[in-house]
DNA sequence: TTAGCAATAT
DNA sequence: CATATTGCTA
């Protein structure tokens, strides 16, 4: 199973990891990459490998876990003798640690989880070590050319990697490469949200069935509960708003005590007319997405939290609030009228 | 077992 | 700030 014999093609990359289910999210993130995959659970089994194999490893990807610093060892052993890069990984990222790898001669040092952006440039290690030696040496034009066509065969795979391998005809159908560290609800995420909600009818949207029909791999019923609980929240918020206008002209009382069991049967009663239509897509056409968006659509996911919209594209905003009338985007107002 | 909610944590 | 997690009730 682990053991598999390269293609030709890409670099040739060798993974270790104790954590199975990582290594195979690994595996899968790098085939994307378009490099070839091999890996393993434990060093050993590993050092053997590239002591049979030497020739055939472009590249190592190994976890820092073992306690033994078994990472370590094989990284020193490696980088001494096969002069193969090795890139160290860790969800551990202090400064120490770091420090300790790259003085043994680690190529990089990444933090987990590890997104696809990080992996689609790994390959320049493989790049830089044979410059390196041929600058010590002397020219090998050959091999230098072989490497660049591959690399150049990754990057160009690479430039349409954003929009191939998020989505599916627009479709989120994963949300690993979505989240660094938590989720973020992007636009079309969301919209799937919605449509899932519309198409089960908002009184009988609950996590567990708005999960089923987004299929979005990898997606939690809490994280979805957690969308859904701040999503009703904004409807209400907003119905009481609309509600307030036409409502109670001489108005009474004030949100009170179960106010907002009202307001939410309120809202339900309206609800399936107003967001569902026929074909049991909702009609929300309004969230206004800002214009320079949608035809360059897919670098329109993840990013540092709330900084940045480098003039691409940025996540949804549940609030409505205009804060200094930026350009703020927000798609929930498909209350219209 | 899950939903839903509020508070709280990250 | 947006999202995750927790603790509690139903």
């Amino acid at each position: 199973m682990d053991h598999e014999l390269w293609p030709s093609g890409g670099l040739r990359v060798l993974v270790i990891d104790n954590n199975s289910s990582y290594l195979s999210v690994m595996e899968e993130l790098l085939i994307k990459c378009s490099y070839k995959v091999t890996t393993y659970k434990n060093v050993r089994e590993a050092m053997s490998f590239i002591y049979g194999n030497q020739r055939i490893v472009d590249l190592i990807i190994c976890d820092a876990f073992f306690p033994t610093e078994d990472s370590l060892l094989i990284l020193k052993e490696v980088t001494s003798k096969f002069d193969i890069p090795t890139v160290i990984m860790s969800s551990n990222g202090d400064t120490r640690t770091v420090m300790k790898y790259i003085t043994n001669g680690a190529s990089d040092f990444l933090i987990k989880p590890l997104r696809i952006e990080e992996l689609k440039n790994i390959w320049q290690h493989v790049f830089r070590k044979q410059i390196g030696a041929e600058h010590r040496n002397y020219n090998d034009a050959q091999h230098v050319d072989q490497l660049s066509y591959r690399t150049m065969g990754i990057t160009k795979v690479t430039a349409t990697l954003d929009s191939e391998i998020r989505e599916n005809n627009g479709t989120v159908t994963d949300i690993r490469d979505l989240k660094k560290s938590r989720l973020s609800w992007t636009m079309q995420l969301h919209r799937q949200f919605i449509a899932a909600v519309n198409f089960l009818g908002v009184d009988k949207a609950v996590p567990k069935k708005i999960l089923e029909v987004m299929k979005v791999k990898h997606l939690t019923r809490e994280q979805v509960a957690s969308h859904l609980q701040k999503y009703r929240l904004h409807l209400i918020r907003n119905s009481t708003q609309t509600l307030h206008k036409d409502d109670t002209p001489s108005s009474s009382s004030h949100p009170s005590p179960n106010e907002s069991s009202i307001l939410r049967t309120q809202l339900n009663s309206s609800a399936d007319s107003l967001y569902i239509d026929r074909d049991g897509c909702m009609e929300i056409t309004d969230y206004s997405l800002p214009r320079d968006d949608l035809s360059s659509g897919s670098n329109c996911m993840l990013g540092e939290r709330n900084n940045y919209s480098p003039e691409g594209f940025q996540d949804f905003r549940w609030d409505p609030a205009d804060k200094q009338g930026s350009e703020t985007t927000y798609l929930w107002n498909f209350e219209a009228e």
